[in-house]
DNA sequence: TGTACATCAGTGAACGCGCGTTCACTGATGTAC
DNA sequence: TGTACATCAGTGAACGCGCGTTCACTGATGTAC
């Protein structure tokens, strides 16, 4: 859509960003529950009920904030990986992992608004899921294609019940997607996803206050999961690929 | 303390219960920083200043619950891992995982309270910080134990820091504690409290919806999660132990 | 280029609500003699 | 066992506050002729 760059539209535009940045900033001391239209106003110099020109509700904002934030954090996951040589399967799992822990970090009330607590009474709509998946898509992408060059997972212990029936709704989104073939193992699918579950749990961990007095640089002990859960994903360098990792 | 049973201190205590489910009620729909003093009281019939007979503010109650909870969800787990033959390390692993989540899963708000996002404003107090090491005690301790009768964890990945001195207040903790002894590894450590963080994250995506259209069976998938954090640290039934698990 | 009208942004007052906390009080329970 | 006093639980009104949302309005910006 070519908006016409009248006054009004330029105006529009600025201010919906002040707010929309007043309310982000709001998010670092407040958490998402407390988000107060009137204290977004005040910041941005308006009166409370001229918002209302901006966004219907309350919960408008908070999902313009939702969408906003899992695109911002997406396309950073993404432009990290992209950096990397396409062939440093490893490099790319590294940025990806890094830089998703740094927009993270760098941005605690935003990741308390799309990992923390849901706020009570709002129901996400459908336009939030769409961005929420960019980064695990980018973390299949990587374990596909290292996949695709020879990687291979731990194997699944021994007893396991298959647990294909268990991830088919991520699987089926994966390939839809084209992200991974289907000759891609399950074990790979459940590896992926309880990696992706992991990063996010250090992440969880590290910013609520679970790991004070246990670790002692959250930055590299981020890196040390992240580099863990590459090698069981059969993510190594090529220089030393698939060295034998037995149990004793 | 031998408290003298006058009908005044019998129903301080049944009151003082009282006023604490009612607030737990109360979390299971609104969010921990939500929580209303007033709310509470209307729950269990007191006007709203009455509730300060029994605590003198918001944030005493919110401390209550917390080491409460804390307390609940330890001695849950301690249990269920107690109920399980010395010998059966790998049982005792499921033992406590499951019964992690089962606790959890039935109380939505109080798993929010303790690992969503914290109460902005609110520093929780020295009480909590014990109660809330009992569930990784416990898992260390099936870990320590497993140690002792042979299970090894998979080997840091081919080029990876020397990770001590970055888990060293969590060694010096549970060596502290008796829970391991100066011999464990420092990988069993890494991957002890990287399991800890997979479990409470996998409980936290599935409570907070992140994993809605991607896993069918929220128990089985915990299940399969905690199976293979086990493995990874070495935890095998005796009938199969220690299986080779190479990297292709 | 100028005028008439429509659209839109922002104002300020108001609605009805809930919140945490304090305070002086009443009446019941407990304790000391 | 009975009385006098102290302690405590619960009441109800009040304090000062912030909230989301609506509404009639003014004045500026945009559009059509």
């Amino acid at each position: 859509m070519a908006a016409p760059r009248t006054a009004r539209a330029l105006a529009r535009e600025t201010l919906t960003r002040e707010i929309v940045d007043a309310a982000r900033a709001r998010l670092a001391t407040a958490g998402p529950a407390e988000l107060s239209l009137r204290a977004v106003a005040r910041d941005v110099g308006m009166v409370s009920s001229a918002v209302y020109r901006y966004f219907p509700s309350r919960d408008a904002l908070l999902t313009a904030l939702l969408v906003e934030c899992y695109d911002e954090l997406g396309a950073a996951v993404e432009e990290a990986e992209a950096a990397v040589a396409r062939d440093d399967v490893e490099g790319r799992w590294a940025a990806a992992c890094r830089a998703l822990r740094a927009w993270c970090v760098a941005r605690p009330g935003d990741f308390a608004l799309l990992y923390g607590t849901p706020v009570p009474g709002y129901a996400a709509p459908r336009d939030t899921v769409e961005p929420a998946t960019r980064v695990v898509r980018v973390l299949v992408r990587v374990v596909g294609d290292a996949w695709a060059r020879g990687a291979r997972p731990l194997p699944a212990p021994p007893g396991a019940d298959d647990a294909t029936a268990l991830v088919g709704p991520a699987r089926a989104y994966v390939e839809a997607h084209g992200l991974v073939g289907p000759d891609a193992p399950t074990e790979s699918v459940v590896r992926t996803l309880t990696a992706w579950t992991t990063l996010f749990g250090t992440v969880s961990f590290e910013l609520f206050g679970h790991l004070d007095n246990t670790v002692t640089d959250h930055a590299r002990w981020f890196d040390a999961v992240a580099q863990r859960l590459g090698a069981d994903l059969g993510i190594v360098r090529a220089a030393d690929a698939t060295p034998a990792r037995d149990g004793r």
